[in-house]
Formats: C-alpha cells, sequence, structure tokens
DNA sequence: GATGAAAACCGTAAAAT
DNA sequence: ATTTTACGGTTTTCATC
C-alpha cells in the first residue's frame, strides 16, 4: 500500500499515543474527524496498523528478569518449524531467524531466574535444538515499540 | 504499586487493544466506566502502564531490514553511557546490558541494507565500542509487544 | 473481640469535550 | 458518543477501648 505524508503523520501520531480521538489527529493534521477516520480504518485494513496496545511495564507485572538466547538447530530445520516451537511458549517475546554463527534468537520474558531458567529448559528440549547459548539482560537501557522508524 | 485482580484484567484488556473505551472494559469486568477511568489513570500514574501505542507494520514504512548487534566496550563503559549512545540513533529500537562474552545487545530497525550497514558504522564509531558482532534478522517469527506478561 | 473513625472504592448523574 | 467531574453511599482497614 501507498503511504502519503498525511497517512505517515497519522501512523506517527498513533505510535506517540494510540488513544489519541480522531478530533485530536485532525486537529494536528488539517483534518475533519471523519476523514481521519476513513484513513485510519484504511491503514488498519491493508495491514500497516495491526493493532494497538497499552506499553506495560513487566517489571509491575512481576516479570523482573528477561533473555535473549541464540539457537543452533539441527540441518534442516525450517523457519516455520522454528515459529511454531518459540510461539507456544508464552515467555518468548520475540523470535527471529539470523545470519551468523546461530540459527535463530529468541527473546524470553520470565518472572525470575527460576522460572527463566524452567523456560529455557522447556526450548532445550525441542527436537530441533542442538545448542543454545544465553545472553541475560542486565539492563533495559532502550525499548522503542515501533516509534522509531515512523518518527524519523 | 500492588495490583488486585481487576487491575490485571484491565490492563490485559488495554493490551489487547488500548482502543477500547472505559465503557467497553467495564462491562467486560462488570465495572462502571468512571470506575474503570479511576483505575486506569492510577495505573498511569505509578508507571504500571506507560502509554498506548499503535502496532504498526515496520515494512509497510519502508523499514525492511534489522539486526542484532552484540557491542564489546572497554573497561570502564557505564550502563548510562551506553544508553546515551545508543538512544542517540534512531535506527536503535532496543538496547540491552547484557551477561556473557558482550557487553551490550542493540536491536537495529534500518530502511535496507546499506542503511543499516550505515548505522553500523555510526554506532561502531562510539569510543568505547572495541568490537561488534551483528546478527542480521532473515524473518521475523515471533515479536510480542507487551502481552505474553499480562495474559498468563 | 467489639467499636468507630478514616480510607478506599463504587455507582449514578450531570457537565464538558 | 465518550470522557471527565462531582457527589453520596458502601465496604474495608485499622487503631483503640
Amino acid at each position: 500500500m501507498r503511504l502519503d505524508d498525511l497517512d505517515r503523520r497519522i501512523v506517527a501520531l498513533l505510535c506517540e499515543d494510540a488513544r489519541f480521538s480522531y478530533a485530536d489527529i485532525g486537529a494536528k493534521v488539517a483534518l475533519s474527524a471523519p476523514a481521519v477516520k476513513r484513513r485510519v480504518d484504511r491503514l488498519r485494513a491493508t495491514g500497516v496498523i495491526r493493532g494497538y496496545t497499552a506499553l506495560v511495564d513487566p517489571a509491575a507485572l512481576g516479570w523482573t528478569t528477561e533473555a535473549f538466547v541464540e539457537l543452533y538447530c539441527t540441518g534442516r530445520t525450517t523457519p516455520a518449524q522454528i515459529e511454531r516451537a518459540t510461539r507456544r511458549h508464552p515467555e518468548v517475546v520475540g523470535s527471529y531467524t539470523v545470519s551468523g554463527g546461530a540459527d535463530a534468537l529468541v527473546h524470553l520474558r520470565a518472572a525470575d531466574i527460576s522460572h527463566l531458567e524452567e523456560a529455557l529448559e522447556r526450548l532445550r528440549a525441542e527436537p530441533f535444538v542442538t545448542q543454545t547459548q544465553s545472553m541475560i539482560v542486565l539492563s533495559r537501557l532502550v525499548d522503542r515499540p515501533a516509534s522509531g522508524p515512523a518518527t524519523s
């Protein structure tokens, strides 16, 4: 889908605060509320905007520990296989196939160290996993949802 | 801050769709709209909810390339230094200090390979960076904003 | 253990956007 | 139509008797 400048500004505003009303947005981009709604509906329908979510502090919900795990897999492991396997684990917040030594990188979030250990154990038990290498997150310095791309 | 069951259900609903009205949420948790608003206001004030954002498909905005970069730093590099440095780059969507061989892991998102290369070059030019190791993302398999913690 | 003040919380209703 | 403010009533908490 092709986006014009107004579309991009609307997306940027919704990234900044997804609860802006159509009138709020309209005031900032010089459009009427219905006109904004039409564009937003189109952006949703075409998959540019996939949804809206609250940004929650994981620690406030008791999720204090996270890690990035490099996955090494057996020869003929497909991305689809890795996706199905990693998606099943609720502790997985991100999963990517990557170039380099490892085959995949998995982002885990757990309640505490023992929970993380347990989740890691479950991940290692996947039949196609031959080896893992973990990086425990000591502190989250930057965590930008999707705003980065939109603003620049 | 202590969260009761209603708070957790409200947070989960806002993670599911940040544009639910207070009345919508109230209907689902058996509370009036003002009661929901009071709780949401408190959740925002205490930092449990940090904000609301649209979930945007990066590719739709022309951000087609991403990478994870392990940063190796000089002896007395502080997390604050790494934060300041990485935050300055608009391509950085995530930055973490980690245990293991590397000192930090940086999540980059760029328009294309050459843009990524350029951003990486800028990152490597930071005075405290001694070495980097990059993993180019081949495909994003799972990407869960914050829903994981909230739902379980 | 009972009692009464204080805090926390909810709902209805009205006002503002 | 939704958000926000204002008010009145109820429940919980907790210190004191």
